[in-house]
Order: C-alpha cells, then structure tokens, then sequence
DNA sequence: CAGTTTATTATGTGCAGACATAATATTAAT
DNA sequence: ATTAATATTATGTCTGCACATAATAAACTG
C-alpha cells in the first residue's frame, strides 16, 4: 500500500469487513499498526475509523481497541423536506391553500408535549398542499409566537408556513414520529377521500434550545411513499 | 477566546447561527481567521467545521468559502432494527412463528429489481412477529440464496431471518420506502385485523455490492409508531 | 483473596507546516 | 467585448510530533 488516503483506507475497511475478512465484533489492528501497513501517519488512520465508527460501521474505545459493530447496520438519514420541492420534484406543480388560520388557546396535551403553559395562545394553521391540484398534503400546524414572533408578519399565503420556518427558523432539535392512521372526518373531507382511508402521518415537534417552535401533523393521500436509502 | 477544543467551537457556531448572528445563506469568516480568532490552529477549526458540514448546517466549498445552509436540515436516522429487541425494549416479550418457508421461482417484478435472472430460485418466507402474543408485525421476505448461501443452514425457528441477516450479513446498501397501505385479505388474516386497516408498511431491498440479498414487506399491526429525533 | 493503587496502552485531541485542488478573480490575448 | 490563460484563495488532505484521557492489565496491599 503505497497510496495513503484516508479515503483510500476506508474502501479497504469496509471491503474487508464485507468479505469478513474482519468479521462482525472483532477487534482490528491498532492504528499504529494500521499507519504501518497502509504507510501513512496515524492520523489519517484516524480519520478514516473515525468516520467510520461514525457511520456505526466500527466500535471504538480508548485502550480497548477498534471492532467491527456487532450490528453493523448503516443509517438512513431522514430529512425535514420542503414540501414545494418535494412535490415539483414529481414533476407536479405545487400550490397551497390556506384553510384556517386562527389564533387559539393550545389543546392541552399539546400544550404538555410543547413545554408551554396550558391555555397559551398560539396560532394554528390548517393549510391543503395540492400537486397538480390534486390533494397531496394535509397540514396541520400549531405555532409558537413567544419562541417566533416573526411569523406573525410571514407572507404565509405565498409561502407555505413549512417552507417560511425551514428557512427561516434555525432549530436545534426535533422529533419526528410516522405512522400510518385511518383517515377521521375532516382528514377525509380535505384530501377528498373516503373516511378511514390509510393514510401516512408525520407528527413533528421542533426545538430551538428548550423552547418548543411548532408542532405539526403531516397527513399525505394515499399512494405516497417516503423512501431513504441506508 | 482561550479554550481551543473543536467541540467549544462547534458548539460556538452552533450559536451564533442559531442566534442569527450568522444568518442563513452568509459566508462565515474563513478559517484563518477563525483561527485568529480562537487562538487555535486551522486543523481545529477545520475538524469543527467540516463536522458541522457534515451534519448539513453549512455549506462549504474551496475558495467560495463556508456559509450557513439555507435549508438546515438536520438528519434524523433510521436503522434496521431487530425486530425481537424493537418488542423487547417496549417491555413486551417476543415470539415468532414461520407462517410459510418454501423454494419457489421469484415474481417477476421482484426479479427485476433485485438483479436477478427471470424464475431465479429464493428463499421465501413469512414469519409473524408476536408481542405478548399479539400480533405485532408481518414479515414477508424473499432471500436470494445466490447472495447468502449460508441462510440455508441458519436455524431460523430459533432466530427469526431478521435477527439473523442484521447479525450475519454486512450489508453494503439499503433502498427502504416507507407507506400506509390498507390491510390486504392476506395482511388480515395474520394480523387478525379487519381488512382494509390503516397498517404502517416498510419495504426494504439491501445489497453486497451489486448482489440483491433479501427483499422485505414488514406490515405493523395497527398503533405502531416509528420514532426518531432530528 | 478481595480491594486498591499503579502502570500500560489505544484512542482522542491539538499543533505547525506543507502541498493539493477547486473555484473564483484577474489579466492577457484575440 | 468575449474568450483564454494565469494568479489567487479557501478549503482538503497529509505528516510527524506531542500530550490527554479512558480503560484495561498488572502490581501491590491488607
């Protein structure tokens, strides 16, 4: 091995790991053992098991070594898209339209989950996403003025409230829950298909430091489909 | 600035973006000057910054410099689980049965998108996942024997195939979708719920290289949630 | 022997300096 | 003025060295 990059090393890594060359849970060279072989410093040895130990691929710890990951199983990323793209990447036109907007005392389990006082006034927004003006996308979104009083002055009929706080609202933290649920009455009535339709629901609750920013639930018409790869 | 450690100093550009200091879209200073600033060297302030990059809070490129991501978008992940800890860790206790274990020549849509010759022989097996022996999640596999002769030796009445293909098998890449899809006739039955039931379904098709191993319908009994931070 | 202290060791982090590379900005040439 | 050659610059990568730190192994002690 003449050739010492960092990227170099972590093709060989990982084929040697594939080809359990190094199987699942042991323990490989040290990197001062690996700088040797691959002749390079032990920086670049470290910077090549680092990130991968990032990617789970590798266990490290101080004194013990590196091994293999017993569950080697890489991660899939999910991101918090913006809905205009997701659907002109279709191919399809996007438009949205907004059905309520109002400024309401906050439900109190949400005012729970959200960290607030109960009765807190925040505004809730219902918009429909269409693609091709069909529906695609039902929102419905609470919001948090105390943590972003700017949105009260948001052109929010230009554009769309996802995409207004994704660019807009630099959060810190989020969770995210998927499931797939029947469609109630007004989800149905909406999205213009029958009650209790399955339909895929993103719940999503976001963060700047300990203040909650929105909380949102995402039902989209049926034949949508979320794909990642790992 | 006297404590040069990249962790201080990502936290740091944590939050002068966060307190839009550092707007989004704006080129930040370079990391000389950074440097200069925390009194460290150009390699600290480099392993922050790429680490953030990495993250996808900045933007960087050679000579244009680094800015602040105008989408954000932190990444949450999503990994494959085993299913019988995913039940175990809810408190629960697993079981699973193998509905049906045969050898028969693959359909046709799924020999196209596993790479494999047309009436390839696989493995194909349905297992029901139980949680305190109620129905929990369907399992509905193809594995390609080709890829992973040795499944044919596992004992699979003890470890279901998902247990035993996340230990066993190095998986180098994964397509996953995720979808709501109402219950077929097959999925109520098994899952004893009327059909047409809103059940949360994940696909999945991993690959060794360019080898297809096993293709996956895993449909959730109804209230299963998919949870994950950002 | 159990429990405590002390070495040892692999990884973690940091530095200064060097050269590579991609992208932009500037200058020269047509 | 447009295009082509050249300079500049910010990040990318690597080296060799140093010291820090956590975890284990070894030695010691009652």
């Amino acid at each position: 091995m003449s050739q010492a990059s960092y990227r170099t090393i972590q093709t060989e890594v990982r084929r040697r790991i594939q080809s359990r060359e190094w199987p699942a849970g042991q323990i490989i060279p040290s990197e001062v053992e690996l700088a040797r072989e691959f002749d390079c410093a032990r920086a670049t040895i470290n910077r090549a098991l680092r990130e991968l130990a990032q990617t789970g691929l590798l266990d490290r710890r101080r004194k013990a070594g590196t091994r293999v990951s017993l569950n080697p199983t890489r991660k899939a990323t999910l991101d918090i898209p913006i809905i205009r793209l997701e659907v002109e990447n279709r191919g399809q036109t996007h438009r949205h339209q907004i059905i309520a907007r109002e400024h309401l005392p906050v439900p109190d389990h949400l005012a729970a989950r959200m960290n607030a006082p109960r009765d807190a006034q925040m505004l809730h927004l219902k918009t429909l996403h269409l693609a091709d003006d069909q529906p695609f996308l039902f929102e419905d979104r609470w919001i948090n003025p105390t943590t972003i009083p700017d949105i009260l002055n948001a052109p929010l009929d230009d554009i769309s409230a996802n995409e207004w706080l994704v660019q807009n609202v630099p959060i810190s933290r989020g969770d995210i829950t998927l499931t797939a649920q029947p469609a109630t009455e007004n989800d149905a009535g909406t999205l213009d298909v029958p009650s209790g339709t399955a339909l895929f629901v993103i719940e999503r609750l976001t963060w700047i430091g300990d203040s909650a920013v929105t909380s949102v639930r995402l039902a989209y018409a049926p034949g949508y489909q979320l794909s990642t790869q790992i």
